[in-house]
DNA sequence: GAAAAAACTTGAACAGCCTCATCTTTTAAG
DNA sequence: CTTAAAAGATGAGGCTGTTCAAGTTTTTTC
């Protein structure tokens, strides 16, 4: 079995994780000291550096969970796409809008995006930035497989397309988080009004109009 | 004349923000230290918080005065823009790259936008905000532009597609200052790349091919 | 021009993130 | 089982952004 230092290791680093999610949670990211979590895990405050490098890599530690979540439950919308280019990359999308707050609240985005930004050579600021690539990578993907069901033109480049359209859903979603006012629904507009006429680009329909 | 406390007011804010642009760029956002800026000011610490609420501000303050001269530079392309679509997008969009590190290095442009987006609420925040907001607002007046000259379709939604390349713009330019081994040339590349197939869609070309 | 009021400056003190020298616990060696 | 070594926990103290009660300068009043 494992040693009990092991164990123990594996134990207190979980309390801290757990303690962080539950209190930046109800209390925001902001206003829980390190003394709070430390207090809560039943560990003290340099026990929790040992485990953690900074505030921020515990945060980006509880967005992770989410995120990979997320990027599974993207999986089975790949193996099975809606027949319809937009429709396909809205289910994508709304896939991960929707989980979006499942477990974080707006506050703990903004601060782990701003996080991310700021520190973008930490282990935690990669880590980070490796998940997105991942998001971005699945919406490519998206892309390739319509293109092998011939729902999109073979002649377009789907690293290029993925990329524009993750940025425009990225943005979308950090324009949500940093308002507290707008709604999930909000949201999805937004970016469907975005994705139309692209969707009908990469398709070969007659665009979208004005009306 | 204006009144002697008025003129003392108004040197102190400058030479605060003087002091900040300077001690930024060249020791770095972090490093610069409140004290730092309080002694090149030749004012205490006290007084710089009786001009701006919090360091942040104090570096959106210098952003902001990039940013301003930034927009003001896309007027004249605006006025009179290339004859193609992907030309005149993109001379909109690398006029905002090339001047982006004239007077900011990419540690104040991470520190900005992680600012941005964790404080939105406050009067920086909002200022940055309303900056982006403009930014994108001159995106979509070009496209308008180039409907009006016949070199976009008419039933496509200004707004929506500004918004979408602003967005992917907005992406690709976190993505530069994160990395510090980015080049503006390859930051030109990437943009340029995600813009083609949208600019086709927008003339109504033929669709950009793999080859 | 003197006194009162208003506006502003000041720096010591506070708050919260983080470090590190010291102490405690676990493991390894004999 | 005892002892030495290794690993890890601890919390007082350092650092820096921010506040605010007290002091100073400018303006207004009479």
């Amino acid at each position: 079995m494992a040693g009990l230092r092991e164990r123990q290791k594996a134990a207190r680093e979980r309390r801290i994780l757990e303690a962080a999610s539950a209190k930046f949670r109800s209390h925001g990211y902001r206003s829980v000291k390190i003394e709070d979590l430390a207090e809560m895990a039943e560990v003290s405050v340099g026990t929790v550096y040992n485990y953690y490098e900074t505030k921020g890599d515990i945060l980006i530690a509880t967005v992770a969970m989410e995120v990979e979540e997320v990027i599974a439950a993207g999986a089975p919308i790949l193996a099975n796409p809606p027949q319809r280019v937009d429709d396909a990359l809205l289910a994508l999308i709304y896939q991960y809008y929707d989980h979006s707050l499942e477990y974080l609240s707006k506050e703990m985005w903004r601060a782990a995006i701003a996080h991310s930004i700021e520190h973008p050579n930490t282990p935690s600021g990669r880590r980070y930035a490796e998940q997105d690539r991942r998001l971005a990578a699945q919406v490519t993907e998206l892309i390739r497989v319509l293109q092998g069901r011939k729902l999109v033109r073979q002649n377009l480049i789907a690293t290029d397309l993925g990329t524009l359209i993750f940025g425009a859903l990225n943005q979308a979603f950090i324009e949500f988080v940093k308002q507290d006012d707008i709604t999930l629904v909000q949201l999805r507009t937004q970016i469907a009004a975005q994705i139309a006429p692209v969707a009908s680009l990469m398709s070969g329909d007659a665009p979208v109009t004005n009306q």
